[in-house]
RNA sequence: GGAGUGGGCCAGGCGGUCGCUGCUGGGAUGGUCGAAGAUCAUCCCAGUGGAGGAAAGUCCGGGCUCCGCAGGACACGGUGGUGGAUAACGUCCACCAUCCGCGAGGAUCGGGAAAGUGCCACAGAAAACACACCGCCGAUGGAGGAACCGUGUUUCCUCACAGGUAAGGGUGAAAUGGUGCGGUAAGAGCGCACCGCGUUGCUGGUGACAGCGAUGGCAGGGUAAACCCCACCGGGAGCAAGACCGAGCAGGAGGGAGGAACUGUCCGUUCCGCCUGACCUCCGGGUAGGUCGCGUCGAGGUGGCGAGCAAUCGUCACCCCAGAGAAAUGACCGCUCACGACAUAACCCGGCUUAUCGGCCCACUCCCCUU
RNA sequence: GGCCCCAUCGUCUAGCCCGGCCCAGGACAUUGGAUUUUCAGUCCAAGAACAGGGGUUCAAAUCCCCUUGGGGUCA
């Protein structure tokens, strides 16, 4: 399993939906280069969004910032886990490379998974179930 | 060799590892159908395809879809030399006119201002109506005066009264053809020559128009990207169009006194109901969402031949060439070179405009040098 | 992706339709001065803008075209 890189469509976050959920339940964490928002995943899997505004530029240039992402996820995605649904929103002057968004992805999903698991019991998945 | 004009083409290349996506073939697991098997979903393997010349801006035109529509007129909007090309166009081609360039060539929203209306600041006598004003003249007529071998139908002077003129009038973007000669009291196309303009005839051309001739002394400022007139064109909205399926919630019709959970059954308990209707069946509209539209067939591409000055058209052969949907072409490494610009399809085409690192090719013009 | 609208001093705006008196007016703000023992207030004065480029015209903030930057709307 850990030589396994792909990144098939399963674990693109792709419904209004769902967005809407990570983003109301308002756990985020952020560096120099990205912002996150995250959720636990009713699913098994971690599945991943992404949001570029226009002020980063033309097509190409956000198409390229969300081909770098994806690449940061898909290389380091057994260092992240599963069970939670990614927004990632990269910060507009940060000229971030792919070594930047990898090094500050795997950090803050960190950070958030275990703010995420922190309240109330140890089990996060059955925390997760008991709000919904 | 230098300077330049016009047109066309390319848009880093090769190799390796990991990864994304459409299609085809094979396989695995699960679901549905009575089996063989079919079909759907997910995954794996192999093969194969995978952004642009502007994909951009959305400035025009068309296809396509829905809505509207007997016909006509008006309004509104657009186009604007002529002829052609085209599905159509505000595009393209050829030609004409005007302007620019020594030239190859380039530019032009290029109909009408002798249909009407409006506007033309400041300056200027006057801004479109021809005069008036300042001027010039005063030949002719008039008034006054002077001269004389001459007493006159004489000559000269003055006035600016009648009158004649449009040469000139600092201006202004623009002022009633221009230059020259003659002519006159002063002048004036008043006369003449050349140029410009109008009318008209002939010739050439499909036509815009051109050439030649005759004739008229001359019409008459600019602005229509001001209103307008003329000719031609145009129904409206747009793939988030539109078609199909369709949870949930609410609604309607019928049935209806029970229904649901704890439990497989009975008992029991709890909850929701008993006409202000729980629950069941059916119905239409249709939200979230999904499928199609959507890329095997097109105003399609490549090559040949033919028609045409060309745009383009005809015909023959071959080819199938992106199809996503929070949205696919990327990351890393090595070599190489001119060290890589602008910029990512989203229903599809034809154009225009704008952005752009550079490189290559073809045709032509001018200047210099050598043979 | 489609459709539509807007752009004027630091800010809010007038002028645009119908071109000229506009090197663009007003309010608030800023700066300087006067008044006042000082501050506030009041009065006087000054600076400061037509998004950029091209065209039509004698003349453009205004008319036409292109570009740039904002905004709205349609599931």
């Amino acid at each position: 399993m850990s030589d396994d890189f792909s990144f098939p469509k399963a674990r693109h976050l792709r419904h209004a939906a769902d967005f809407d959920r990570v983003y109301s339940r308002k756990c985020r964490a952020g560096d120099q280069h990205l912002l996150i928002f995250a959720d636990l995943s009713p699913v098994e899997t971690t599945r991943i969004g992404l949001s570029v505004s226009k002020k980063h530029g033309n097509a190409v240039k956000r198409v390229r910032i969300k081909r770098l992402l994806r690449e940061a996820y898909r290389l380091r995605q057994h260092d992240i886990g599963e069970g939670l649904d990614l927004i990632l929103i990269p910060r507009v002057a940060s000229g971030g490379g792919l070594r930047d968004y990898q090094s500050s992805l795997v950090r803050l999903t960190h950070k958030l998974r275990k703010r995420l698991s922190s309240p109330q019991t140890d089990s996060s998945v059955t925390t997760a179930e008991q709000q919904r």
